[in-house]
DNA sequence: GCACGCATTTTGATTAGTCAAAGTATAAAT
DNA sequence: ATTTATACTTTGACTAATCAAAATGCGTGC
């Protein structure tokens, strides 16, 4: 059985994965918080359990097994986002953290009667998918309000930044996943981007925050 | 904050505890599946935190700080074993082993509110009394079927045996804590026991099983 | 009053995970 | 082609938790 050490350092890998490049030792380090050092001497030990591939001086890809793993965590600490939100009424900004403890103590068993609870949903408060049993992620890209088309309305999928801050900040504005919004202007120089909600209201954001919103074409579903 | 080792270490002196003997080294090894030095060595790094009293070659006694932390973990194991059986539909007899691993990553938070969930439950599934957020727990004195009268109707309290297989077998009988029932034999030398459920089905019990089922006068509650 | 048995304690070793700091490879820049 | 910046790897050390086995203290019985 994999250490709840092993599933974070899998689970890390698995979220810092895009196409087929390799993974760096300093992302990873980044995502768990450790020293780059600290990275290697686990990827030795992961590419010995044959969880991920470790090319030296390159970077590291996950296996078959290992990605397994890490799509079985990550289905875990969504669907136990999704419990916390939607069956105890927690806000949003503060499940991640919850999760992240919570994703390693949670059998298979109870996880099934959780996913059957919530109604097997498909994405998580964040909008984040949840892999499915089988280990199905889906894996679609989406524009961004940062990088959408001006004044076309487009529905909100997906926040990628997990800070407590930014989502009590996006939560209070209705910048929710499934809402319908427009950018109304996007200055490159000024780093801001102005987008109008369902209700009219305006919001402004910076670059990196529009580029955390990931947004598909309204009429998609 | 205490690791989910000393966690466990707390609980199990605080569930060994009786009136305010010493516990032992031996019983808390038994308990944890440790070995005695173990025990030893550990006792010390808690008494150096002022979460025992040790006294060598004697035993150990929980210190008020040690207690207090001890109850909020047996507290967060009962109400997730409620939670596993009255909200996720699961069996009495599988929830003990998922939170003895859950116990030590759930938040007072979320714990708070599958609490008000339940609507604030005084025992779990097995009758065990669940300690509430200022740490008072219920020490009742119970008889059990090995000590009761005969012929007197009582009602099940509570069932302290944990194994999973006597908990599915009691289950089947409906061996359930509420349920009123009553000894009809009792014969030392056979060291069996034999009750009669309310609807007149009659179970045989050894002493060992019989003494794991606390009751009390059918009129009180 | 002495020895015996038994629980407890001590000692030395092991494993998992981590860091600090020194050493090394490599791609980019001159 | 040599230098340099930077990321990666190695080394030595540390902590928490554990075990096996040897050493120790102590109450009981004789």
């Amino acid at each position: 059985m994999a250490t709840s050490t092993v599933e974070d350092y899998l689970k890390t890998i698995l979220l810092k994965s895009t196409g087929d490049e390799l993974v760096s030792m300093g992302k990873i380090a980044e995502g768990l918080g450790v020293v780059p050092g600290t990275v290697t001497t686990m990827m030795k030990n992961l590419a010995e359990q044959a969880l991920i591939e470790h090319y030296p001086r390159q970077g590291v890809r996950l296996t078959e097994r290992g990605r397994l793993i890490a799509l079985n965590v990550l289905r875990k600490h969504r669907l136990i986002e999704t419990f916390l939100v939607a069956t105890l009424k927690m806000d949003w900004s503060e499940v991640h953290v919850e999760a992240e403890r919570l994703e390693h103590a949670i059998s298979d068993a109870v996880l099934d009667r959780i996913d059957a609870l919530l109604g097997n949903p498909e994405t998580d408060p964040h909008g984040d998918p949840i892999p499915s049993r089988q280990g199905k992620l889906d894996t679609g890209i989406y524009d961004t309000l940062a990088t959408c088309a001006i004044d076309a309305p487009v529905r909100m999928v997906r926040v990628t930044d997990q800070s407590s801050d930014f989502l009590q900040f996006a939560e209070r504005q209705k910048l929710i996943p499934g809402e319908t919004i427009r950018v109304l202007t996007r200055t490159e120089v000024a780093g801001s981007v102005t987008v109008q909600l369902d209700n009219r209201q305006v919001v402004t954001l910076g670059f990196r925050q529009a580029g955390s919103i990931q947004v598909a074409s309204a009429g998609t579903g």
